[in-house]
DNA sequence: ATATCATGACGTATATTTACGACATAGTCA
DNA sequence: TGACTATGTCGTAAATATACGTCATGATAT
């Protein structure tokens, strides 16, 4: 495009949309919910509990791995895929202070000239 | 593609999925907090406060409009956008919950077989 | 009525995401 | 060593997202 225009905005937005983005897909709440649910994981099994084949479920490790979400050591001929939970904590305090603001902003109210 | 197993999901993986791609957006995440910061806004003027086209932002809010995130009613010849603050507080439990259990999660310990 | 201004709708070009299959690599064990 | 298994890499196709210009619509005010 004409694309990408990213730049141009806050860091704190850009951040905040970034991992929102590692969100955006229900395969990766999925496989951040099973690493929570599990001490360890292990590639190969994470694809055989998704509708997914490998190849796109190693995809979506990539992008959470990306972000050091999750982090994954080698262990012989398997992975051990964790989640990092201390930037989860961070990330929980970026959402938890954006919406605290957006709910906290002052809504419309009959004093506005809006009809909301 | 061979496109869009989004339906193979949980309803919750796939709710939390939808409104994280609305915050996938720089832009987006900067409407909100526009919002927040006022008590009414007007599209037009939201376009100017942003580094991007009036149709771009216009883009932008049916985006947020379609998850019911905003809310726009017509005044006369502009249009009164408001945040949708009990959706928004719903949402923040969402994410509350999510990250909880996430963060909650035993991590990998020693006494796992795994190195992390 | 009609010029004007604020919004909304349409069409289009490019970038990115999603999803796979097929091949490459590297550790295990017989 | 050589078959086997588990991961990672590459290439590719199709769906979406991002961004913008241009035209349509609808209310205001002259």
């Amino acid at each position: 495009m004409t694309y990408a225009k990213t730049a141009a905005f806050t860091a704190d937005q850009q951040q905040l949309a970034r991992v929102a983005k590692a969100l955006a897909h229900p395969a990766r709440v999925a496989i951040i919910q099973l690493l929570a649910s599990k001490h360890t994981c292990i590639s190969g099994d994470i694809a055989a509990e998704l509708p997914l084949s490998r190849t796109t479920v190693f995809q979506h490790l990539q992008e959470l791995k990306a972000l050091d979400l999750i982090r994954g050591e080698i262990d012989g001929l398997t992975v051990c895929y964790c989640l990092n939970t201390e930037l989860l904590l961070q990330v929980q305090q970026q959402f938890t202070s954006f919406f605290t603001a957006a709910t906290t902003g002052a809504a419309c109210g009959p004093d506005d000239g809006c009809a909301c």
